[in-house]
DNA sequence: CTAATTCTTGACTAAAATAGTCGGGAATAA
DNA sequence: TTATTCCCGACTATTTTAGTCAAGAATTAG
């Protein structure tokens, strides 16, 4: 699990598809211009997108992207895997070196940990960003937050 | 928050250093050649962890890192942070230009999620992550550790 | 039908971050 | 006193990120 600028790029346009995506498509042009990402930069990060069958496209006037699925059932991590093509973190994979070693050790508690902050956003959806929103108060607190992923672990 | 290879870096050396300092310190020399990262790279790291008071150094012969407190009191989003200068994600900090806009509200969700991932990591210590070992068996399942992550969670 | 719009694709370039190198120096324990 | 180790700064190479450009295909609005 990476966590890089180009994956919060990708976030905050699939947020901005899903705040501004009613009826109709929304246009790269559009996302673009308002979350001043740049146009073809936008067009890479869509096709990995539409590869992985998070959005739909829809070409000509009036067309654009929507997502492939309601925003309850897309997850961060969906996103985030999609654009980011993720890198083996061992450096001794089946070569059967350093076998009992502390290295081998060490990468394996790496990850087990990135395992669980993917685990945690594949439990985070669109839609669950999204409530934040028009709460009035502007950001939650850390212990709403905790709250809530507590909650949000519970009912699996 | 970001996270990169950098920062898993950082945590593998701090996890070797808690693996295997015990009353002696751990040389740069040696977890270089343990981990397999380029001395005058965990120079650079070290020296930014030890700015932030994770460590602690000795020079000359026998001399090394340890650990600044105990594994316990050490948490992966503090080495995150001491290794990872944080970038501001947003683009229109103070200006007021884009008030109330989609811009904004955007990357005050990123913003948010951002704040749980630290939230997350800030409740992970280097013993935490040193427990899953000597169990017996390699991995604990994403389930056991969705348990172990709630019962973190609960006990705070 | 025509023309503007929008996605689609690929190659290329610029900028930034990451990772590594080198050389010299200071402290210190054996 | 000498080998070891941290310390520091400058430099370089590589990779990733971000952006540019250009040509083309689909499709809708007029």
């Amino acid at each position: 699990m990476k966590l890089t600028t180009r994956g919060r790029y990708a976030v905050t346009a699939m947020l901005d598809l899903a705040i501004n995506g009613g009826k109709r498509p929304v246009s790269l042009t559009d996302i673009s211009g308002r979350q001043e990402i740049s146009l073809s930069y936008l067009e890479q990060l869509f096709a990995k997108l539409r590869r992985e069958q998070l959005v739909t496209s829809a070409r000509g006037p009036g067309g654009g992207y929507r997502l492939a699925r309601s925003g309850e059932e897309i997850f961060v991590a969906e996103i985030i895997d999609a654009v980011d093509e993720s890198v083996d973190v061992t450096n001794c994979q089946g070569k059967g070196n350093c076998h009992q070693g502390e290295t081998c050790l060490t990468h394996h508690l790496w990850e087990d940990l990135s395992g669980q902050i993917h685990d945690f956003l594949s439990q985070i959806s669109l839609c669950d960003l999204m409530e934040g929103r028009g709460q009035g108060r502007g950001h939650r607190s850390a212990q709403q937050q905790s709250d809530g992923l507590l909650q949000t672990l519970s009912l699996r």
